[in-house]
RNA sequence: GUGGGUGUAGCUCAGUUGGCAGAGCGCCAGGUUGUGGUCCUGGAUGUCGAGGGUUCAAGUCCCUUCACUCACCCCA
């Protein structure tokens, strides 16, 4: 063992990574059927982009930022996550200027500097969706509803939406400072007493057992919100009540990323250990204003890849059957042959169909085994005898059934057995 | 950043009071000189995570260190 992959990173490797890019097109397929576009921003971005939009008393921006010098001195930083940098490209290129909502979706990965565990890696794979400029109930529903289906469509049964309303401008100022005053009279450790100063409703995610036992008679921020936000918040779940999608109000949800108002939600799987959240989002208003640009009220999600599939792995929906890769695998004896077997693969392949060969100058047998073990459906076996007689001897290695056929005709005949 | 657990073959793991480095799976070859998946036979592969110490002798005991992993914190 020469290298390793860097700390907290790891390998996705056949016939899971397989599985692992069904899973993402498997949740990405639905947004898709919705209108959303696609969009691909660079993997780092100036540090302001992220310290801003993100959120400078984040822990994500304070501790776990992978952050760099490039060789002109300008900060950058690898994205920890990609809402910040879809309403940059939005502000950047204008789309906003055009029809709202711009709804887009992405894939890609995201990094963190933390300590790793089960589920929580520095680099971690996500899509994510994004609908900005319309402050409409419908539209976070709908998110919310794309979100859940996708989950649905993968076969996942233990998956809990949980939804709340951080309030806006207007009125969650007036419920951080009754939440404060509450928090400064508990006995809190330092770390938790600072964060009370920063960012008091996060103190409300707290999941230690003692911290929790002191929130008892926290003033809860659904008791505090406006008419407008109320409003919106109840038509957000009766929509998603309509849509037949189940949640469960929690007024604690907070989540860590600043820039959240109004809507947020947590999907969270029971199989996953302490890192229960396979995906969240909700509203941010004032985004954009933060990157500075127009007013541009949006939503979005994202979906943790790698914590779906290992929520998939626990309620036993991956199998282990190796789907095959390809259809068709060749055998071919003699240098002839195998050269004669090199176009035959390559016209197979031009035809359509999946085709492997025998490779590293095997015998017989072991090439045999080599077409059992691609999954393949056909072994074509071309010796010096089939050459010389222009035919290809074609197995079924399901039934074990061969029959010769015209090497001429060969492509036709598997194009049509394989359709 | 804090606390636990685990490091032995490619993988999963045995290894007794300290006494020749092991099994299953996988891989390779043969049984079958032109036929895989089953079966039988044989074979290869080790810095026992690393460094130091105790001992006639260390995978095993002691110290240090590294890696992995789980949990806390936080989050997808």
């Amino acid at each position: 063992m020469t290298f390793q992959a860097p700390k907290g990173t790891f390998d996705w490797l056949p016939p899971r990574s397989e599985q692992v890019l069904a899973v993402r097109e498997a949740l990405v397929a639905p947004v898709r059927r919705a209108g959303y576009g696609y969009v691909e921003t660079p993997v780092f971005e100036d540090t302001q982009l992220f310290a801003r939009g993100v959120g400078e008393s984040t822990d994500i921006v304070t501790k776990e930022m992978y952050t760099f010098p490039d060789k002109a001195g300008r900060s950058l930083t690898l994205r920890p996550e990609g809402t910040a940098s879809v309403v940059r490209a939005v502000l950047q290129h204008g789309l906003h200027t055009g029809q709202l909502p711009v709804k887009l979706w992405y894939s890609g990965s995201q990094f963190r500097y933390e300590r790793a565990q089960r589920g929580r890696y520095r680099h971690f794979w996500q899509v994510g969706a994004e609908a900005l400029g319309a402050e409409d109930p419908a539209l976070d529903a709908e998110l919310i509803v794309l979100a859940a289906r996708g989950f649905s469509s993968l076969g996942l049964r233990n998956v809990t939406l949980l939804l709340n309303s951080l309030g806006d401008g207007n009125c969650r100022p007036a419920y951080r400072a009754a939440l404060q005053e509450f928090l400064r009279g508990l006995d809190l450790d330092d770390e938790t007493r600072a964060r009370v100063e920063i960012n008091p409703l996060r103190v409300l995610d707290d999941k230690r057992p003692e911290v929790q036992a002191r929130l008892g008679g926290a003033p809860l921020v659904a008791d505090h919100l406006c008419a407008a936000c109320k409003a919106y918040h109840e038509e957000v779940r009766a929509l998603l009540t309509a849509a037949g999608v189940a949640f469960e109000d929690d007024p604690r949800l907070v989540r860590g990323l600043d820039y959240y108002t109004r809507t947020t939600f947590e999907f969270t799987h029971g199989g996953l250990g302490s890192q229960s959240a396979i995906g969240g989002g909700g509203r941010y208003d004032g985004l954009s204003e933060m990157l500075g640009g127009p007013p541009l009220p949006s939503v979005g999600w994202a979906l943790g890849v790698d914590r779906t599939f290992l929520a998939m792995e626990s309620e036993g929906l991956l199998g282990d059957a190796a789907p095959g890769r390809v259809q068709v695998y060749g055998v071919a004896l003699g240098d002839d042959a195998r050269r004669r077997m090199f176009l035959l693969v390559a016209e197979l392949r031009e035809a359509g169909v999946s085709a492997d060969m025998a490779f590293g100058g095997k015998g017989l047998k072991g090439a045999m085994k080599g077409a059992g073990r691609s999954g393949a459906r056909y072994a074509l076996i071309l010796g010096e005898r089939d050459l010389a007689a222009q035919a290809v001897q074609v197995k079924d290695l399901t039934t074990a059934e061969q029959t010769e056929v015209p090497l001429a005709r060969v492509v036709e005949v598997l194009k049509g057995k394989v359709q």
